[in-house]
DNA sequence: CAACTTTTGGCAACCGCTTGCCATTTGTGT
DNA sequence: ACACAAATGGCAAGCGGTTGCCAAAAGTTG
């Protein structure tokens, strides 16, 4: 302190100063401003809590050093890593990258840095990387979480964590409106003559999976509909060969496909079969991926604001690690869908 | 200090150990197991450098308290993250997605977290990413980076980097072998006899986008074709429509474009107005990206095992990283290309 | 101007783990 | 059994921040 007066001539003293050796530390900083290091973290965590002059000069060091504190020293301390991870299961299905968009955007925007994750569809590696990201992430966005409920509640109360659409009781969820979806698609396939549908399946673990085959029976009884099921078929193009010629088989005139991926690969199958769509054979997908608008014929597909799904994820998640005054944190969100009529439904044949 | 003493003991307050409440530290696994902490640290680090006996001990300790160790701790101390961070230009882009997956599968196999960052086509975003993570990642990958020459030399200066499909003198490189695509591409067009042909190009800032049109224009001027240029476009289906309109004026029989997303965003386009593919003009794209196989015509493109050019860039780096015994690191991968023959591409119209 | 309240900034103790250095043990050769 | 080398484990000093607590400085009030 008592030198404070003279350091202010020293100046001179380290020479050429901003050596681009080391990465700066608090520490450079404090020195330069002539303050403790402490100072500075406030000063640049709490601006108020400092003097406003300190503070202009302490931030004038921090730029002229090019200060970029270490998350990691940051995150020791506080206990935070400023850092959410996604976990998905399947990074090469483009519609986790819808997902994966959105969620990047926002924790962008909130400076917060994404942790990718692919889960490879298991339910082991997903508590693997929950476990072991514990101490890395503030918290996890789980797409399509393939957990059971027991398990998802048992983690969901020790991270804070959303989901997508998994539905759960215990942690706060966004889904797309998978009911009344399939319900459009229904209708739309019932007023177009058809009678026979029939619901082709991805993976049995999927909760999405199981509510639109739920509210695909249930619904199509209703309307007094042939129902048939077919699957579990893995949501990939490559799959969609097998699941043609089961659909085939069924002798039903219309599918409603688990996801486009599926319904993509269908649609190339019944082209190489010569089964016309949509004159034979009307397929509805489900998701409207990158390529469902240009594939051949183009899909009629649900459609949800799936990037903006992945925002609000992100955006719950962060109410949850930063509760704010009052309002209680939303525990579900629900994206609307539509049905996007491209050319792959058509009147039921005769 | 005086006090560290007594507070030693002071530890056994809370009575029953392994309290699930708190994850456990290096301290917990030590006291459990009777040993210091540097020795458990030790035994997880360098097992030959302590005790086989302590080392199961330690060993046991840590599985019973479900010990993992934080990632942020450790790298303060030893100065290494443990992640890397892959940069790319647009992450809504699918041939991102494919080095996405590459990049993702070898660094979680070598135990590596990917912190992923879109750039959105800005050096500056690249520039501030490199500079705001260079405490959090041990190493970046550039893919297709848009930095200068000059720029890309003096942050590889000093931080541990590879770039994708950006030649540099100053660091690392995988690219994909464009000459020899483009020259194969224009060789399969001139057997269809083609005479006039266009490069559709893409942002000026890439240097793949440099690279094809001057080898396109070096090989097609040697084969005494007429050779147009137009662009450049945004890689994105929504230019291809401009993109189309433009290859139409030049009066050229075939087109050659910078990526698959452009050139099915022509095929779009060239579809709607009624002009016929590849009747009435060819299109070759390139990167075969998903979706290229069904769309409509499938698209004849460059294709390239880009999943692997991300397995390798990340090899690169993290040899780069742990420089092992003798070898050199390797310098530059040239990933082979071959030209996918689809649909889109026929005999020249007369 | 004294008495008291606010501001402001420094001190020092961590956060959880790594690592250089040193004291013990243990092992080896004769 | 003895001298000496190798193996093993603990101590303590960080790594780069954050934060509770306290003292000095500045501002208020009558």
């Amino acid at each position: 302190m008592a030198e404070t007066g003279t350091q202010g001539t020293t100046r001179g003293t380290s020479g050429t100063a901003a050596h681009r050796d080391r990465p700066p530390t608090i520490r450079d900083v404090a020195e330069l401003a002539g303050v403790a290091t402490s100072t500075v973290s406030r000063a640049l965590a709490r601006p108020d809590r400092v003097n406003p002059r300190t503070r202009i000069r302490i931030e004038e060091a921090a730029a002229e050093l090019n200060y970029v504190p270490s998350s990691q020293a940051r995150g020791l301390s506080s206990g935070r890593t400023n850092a959410v991870a996604v976990l998905v299961p399947d990074i090469t299905n483009p519609f986790y990258f819808d997902i994966i968009r959105g969620t990047q955007h926002q924790l962008k925007a909130a400076g917060v840095t994404q942790l990718l994750v692919d889960t490879e569809e298991s339910s082991e590696m997903e508590l693997d990387a929950l476990h072991k990201m514990r101490k890395s992430a503030d918290g996890f966005i789980l797409a399509a979480s393939r957990l059971t409920d027991a398990q998802l509640a048992e983690v969901s109360q020790s991270q804070p964590l959303v989901t997508f659409n998994r539905a759960s009781t215990s942690a706060p969820t966004v889904m797309i409106d998978t009911p009344s979806a399939i319900i459009q698609a229904l209708e739309h396939l019932a007023s177009l003559g058809h009678h026979k549908v029939c619901y082709v399946a991805g993976p049995p673990t999927s909760w999405s999976n199981q509510m639109r085959w739920k509210v695909f029976e249930e619904d199509a009884t209703k309307r007094g509909m042939e129902v048939h099921r077919i699957g579990p078929y893995t949501p990939k193009t490559t799959s969609g060969a097998a699941a043609a010629d089961a659909a085939v088989r069924t002798g039903a005139t219309a599918c409603i496909v688990f996801n486009d991926l599926l319904a993509i690969g269908m649609l190339q199958r019944l082209k190489a079969r010569g089964i016309r769509v949509p004159e034979d054979m009307s397929i509805v997908g489900s998701d409207d991926i990158f390529g469902a608008d240009f594939c051949n014929p183009p899909l009629t597909t649900i459609s949800s604001p799936i990037e903006q799904a992945g925002r609000v994820a992100v955006s719950m998640l962060l109410a949850q690690l930063n509760p704010l005054s009052g309002s209680a944190t939303r525990q579900l969100a629900v994206m609307p869908t539509h049905l996007t009529i491209r050319e792959s439904t058509g009147p039921a044949p005769r």
